[in-house]
DNA sequence: CGCCTTTGACCCGCGC
DNA sequence: GCGCGGGTCAAAGGCG
């Protein structure tokens, strides 16, 4: 399971960091703000390799020396956005292919450090949710990676991150 | 001064 | 057609 390599990968702090690498941040009293969870995001982008399940919930569960992190993937979905086939001719025909990836993160703070850049672009308040949304662009021009944060409405401790596209651009390999 | 966040408005798809 | 909900835009202001 390519998660697997995910948890692998933060178990061993030398993982290389080289470009689409995720560094989560999670400091419950900042405490352990240098804390780094090192897990390599290009595996879970690189959705082809994934196997295809019916229920796309894994859980990785950070073993205890990461500080009581736990990052769950709750979502994994390809959303293949075509021209529907029953409306052709429809002036809106759109060819694009979306790969969503979310993770579940028990963290006190919602803005985890990933390497990246982020542009915060939007907030919303959900129905069904006390918590509001924030949508978030990669900085890097022309990159067209987005990532959703929300806390869990069931339970706030924890946050759902949700990344949508695949960086275009050299990660942050300068870590 | 450049890049960021904030925030309300706007847009669009969908169900009724 | 209309209203609702989710996603995005963009103006204005903040901050280093």
């Amino acid at each position: 399971m390519r998660i697997q390599s995910i948890t692998m990968a933060a178990n061993n702090p030398s993982a290389n960091m080289s470009d689409g690498s995720f560094r989560s941040l999670d400091s419950p009293d900042s405490d352990f703000s240098n804390q780094l969870i090192n897990f390599e995001l290009s595996d879970i982008f690189e959705l082809d390799n994934w196997p295809v399940h019916d229920d796309p919930t894994f859980v990785v569960s950070g073993p205890s020396q990461y500080s009581g992190n736990e990052v769950v993937v709750t979502e994994r979905s390809r959303s293949y956005h075509e021209g529907s086939s029953n409306n052709i001719g429809s002036s809106r025909e759109r060819k694009e292919v979306k790969d969503k990836v979310a993770f579940k993160t028990l963290s006190q703070i919602e803005i985890l450090d990933d390497g990246y850049k982020w542009r915060k672009y939007g907030k919303k308040m959900v129905k069904d949710s006390p918590n509001p949304r924030n949508y978030y662009r990669c900085s890097i021009e022309s990159c067209p990676v987005k990532k959703r944060v929300e806390r869990d409405k069931e339970d706030c401790r924890y946050v759902i991150t949700t990344y949508e596209g695949v960086h275009n651009h050299q990660g942050p390999s300068q870590f």
